[in-house]
DNA sequence: AGCAGTGACTACCATGATGATAGGCACGGC
DNA sequence: GCCGTGCCTATCATCATGGTAGTCACTGCT
């Protein structure tokens, strides 16, 4: 599938696009997160040929999302499980699941995130780790960090550059 | 590019991943939360041909992610922001992140989020919004919404009944 | 022994998306 | 009148997608 390989960009945004930039990938992921493991219960869930779920399994396989686990010996069977990195990918599923519900009110949303355990809904938000402040409320920029190339910094130099004269421009409007 | 239709699909998930499903829109949409807002920022900034360039930005402007904007009127000349609803689809961006990053060790982190007034760092977590608890700590379940059809009862029925089914196999085993 | 059924695929193929290169077009400045 | 800039569009080979049909290794029923 892929033309442009973005699997060692420095940007983990773009490795991330990379390995979940679509959509078949991450409509498996989301089935396996609901406990869907075995090649028929994702055929029947999907509206996905088998040749494509096929392939789709095998990429998610390959770039350690998914592991691929023998059920039974006589005759092969396999399953497919989330491994700790494919369970992580939760993040964006979820955050998936908030933008579309965020567009919705309450009573329109077909599906909602619950607590297993209690029952209570559950309503996801991003915040700071740190102070707890929501992230809609913050002034959020994207900066280097501590292993950034060369070429990453000159990228936030341009951008930095472009916002200060596009301040400046307004500034003189 | 679309072969199969998720615009139109119940789960939220599937309907973002129908929109953001693919990987030159996430890198798109990316730079515009950095600011970038022409064709030829765009284009210097990602290495996409010009043709893909045009036609992602207009898929962009048609789910209503961008809005193109005239910014010069002789010669005509356009910039690509985002609507409200684009800038929502930050969560998504920033979940990429932070699954990205949550993988690397602090200082193998080549992008990281900062409070643009005050120059802090960001640590983004999903949290519920009523209690707080990191998501990490629930064992999260999808159910079905007020807004749910039949169809979709009947998933999470399916879905139910394999939980239980498998609860008992490793009861009995 | 014969036969339908299940689970998990693979082969094949038409069609459509992708990405590279090259070109167009409207203007402004020299 | 010509060059450069900004923003695209045209064309086209190649690759990915999605649909249909078939395979293969069993199991269990008759």
């Amino acid at each position: 599938m892929r033309r442009v390989d973005l699997s060692d960009a420095e940007c983990p945004i773009a490795r991330g696009a990379g390995e979940l930039g679509d959509w078949w990938s991450l409509l498996i992921l989301r089935d396996a997160l609901d406990g869907i493991r075995r090649f028929d219960e994702f055929a029947a869930d999907l509206p996905i040929s088998p040749a494509m779920l096929t392939r789709r399994l095998r990429t998610l396989v390959d770039s350690g999302l998914l592991e691929r686990r023998r059920y039974s010996e006589h005759p092969q069977r396999f399953e497919y499980v989330l491994t700790p990195r494919g369970r992580a990918a939760q993040v964006v599923v979820v955050a998936l699941l908030a933008w579309g519900n965020d567009q919705l009110p309450p009573q329109e949303r077909a599906v909602v995130l619950a607590d297993r355990d209690t029952g209570r809904e559950v309503e996801p938000v991003l915040v700071d780790a740190v102070t707890g402040t929501p992230l809609k409320d913050i002034r959020l920029a994207a900066v280097p960090g501590p292993a950034a190339s060369e070429a990453m910094l000159d990228r936030f130099t341009t951008l930095n550059a472009r916002r200060a004269r596009r301040r400046r421009d307004r500034g003189a409007a």
